[in-house]
DNA sequence: GATTGTAGGATTGTTGAACGATTCGACGAT
DNA sequence: ATCGTCGAATCGTTCAACAATCCTACAATC
């Protein structure tokens, strides 16, 4: 049965647009294209070798998704959040992953390692300076307690928070600094877990997004 | 500067593509369109008087709002929400209202107003026996909940599940009875709002959801 | 009778070209 | 220095075309 599944998202070709929307939303959070840019649609379609009106549809996707945004008659550019962007994803944040967190015991045994396990691998990454894996292992973490929650609408809608916040990051300086402060806490927060003690492990996150958020409006401002 | 910002939004003249989405969405969530229902390219592109890329557009931005569903080479159809997606829709709500609604000792007196006078005109409405109405301002006591998190994506994601619930809705039957019951429930969590006992009202709120979702899906499986 | 194969017509997927509408930047007038 | 004006570049939208895919009906096979 499940090979039968495997095969059917195999079967499920990606249309055009899908693909080219899939390349490009890569190369944004890569950092290939970088926060302000502006999409030719002549450029980029020819570079792709795709017709105008399948790259539309493209870039239509991922302004969806907040990766770009579009400015009638001017074209599509690569998203630059604001400090208030940050400040709205934080409030989100907050409300989402403090309260998938709280189904901390009504959960799976796989669940609640998903949350786990990528904080030992960002202490791991951090400790070989290897900072931007400990950014993509935090992002695992926070990924992991969102999925508390069971629902796949819920997990979505992050990703796009965190592509959003990936996006902050790349406009923002000293970022490394920013993945080793935050580490300690996300530490305490899963020894927190392990005692039992959800509630306080909720208010440390919350203190956590506190913190952040602050730190990486300040990052965003003055620049 | 209030009137500037009028005369802004004014001036951001939808595309073809959004003003044709916003029409479709709307005929949707009024039933005209009824869920399962093939969109064809051709008979509404000819209805509307728009090209089939511009149509195919909006096609794409009703997708991302999960009011339609798009099976490659096959089209477009009004989504027909399942027991799952029930289930899923309402693991979503249960975070992000429950999560919303702690705030509420932290938030404005007029978000706090949003929140209390839907439950008043539902209560009116029900009164007339004008159930329709009586689900429309329903909706409108969650949306408040929702704003009080303050964050401009939350409640976009959570107009997108509404939507869905509506159309959810559309394929239940007993409707009417369905907002009758739960209407009650609303009024009690407002007073214990009014009383300054959040953690009971959120509490309320949880087991609404509970009972709330039991139901519709008992009235989408067994049909 | 039920299942499988096959031809066809209809619909979608994608492309390319075209043209009006809008924006941007440079240039010159005040 | 500020304000129009003009032209080039780009976007918004449409149209026509063709390949790829799906659906239906009918025939063939067991």
């Amino acid at each position: 049965m499940s090979t039968l599944a495997q095969n059917k998202s195999n079967l499920e070709r990606a249309s055009t647009a899908q693909k080219v929307a899939d390349m490009l939303r890569e190369q944004v959070l890569d950092g290939e294209l970088a926060p302000g840019l502006r999409l030719s649609e002549e450029a980029i379609g020819g570079a792709l070798g795709v017709s105008r009106n399948t790259l539309r549809e493209a870039f239509r996707l991922l302004t969806r998704d907040r990766i770009l945004v579009h400015e009638h008659s001017r074209g599509v550019f690569v998203r630059t959040p604001t400090a208030d962007d940050v400040r709205d994803l934080y409030a989100a944040r907050r409300v989402i992953e403090c309260g998938a967190l709280r189904r901390w015991n009504d959960v799976t045994e796989a669940q609640r390692e998903a949350v786990r396990s990528p904080v030992l691998r960002a202490v791991a990454r951090a400790e070989k300076n290897d900072f931007s894996k400990t950014g993509t292992a935090n992002i695992q973490f926070h990924r992991g307690i969102v999925r508390l929650a069971d629902s796949v609408r819920l997990t979505d809608e992050s990703d796009r928070l965190f592509a959003e916040l990936m996006l902050a990051f790349r406009v923002a300086r000293e970022m490394d600094e920013f993945h080793r402060t935050y580490l300690p806490w996300n530490r305490r927060i899963v020894e927190l877990l392990n005692n039992g003690t959800v509630e306080q492990a909720v208010e440390q996150l919350a203190e956590y997004f506190d913190a952040a958020e602050q730190d990486l409006v300040g990052r965003l401002t003055r620049r």
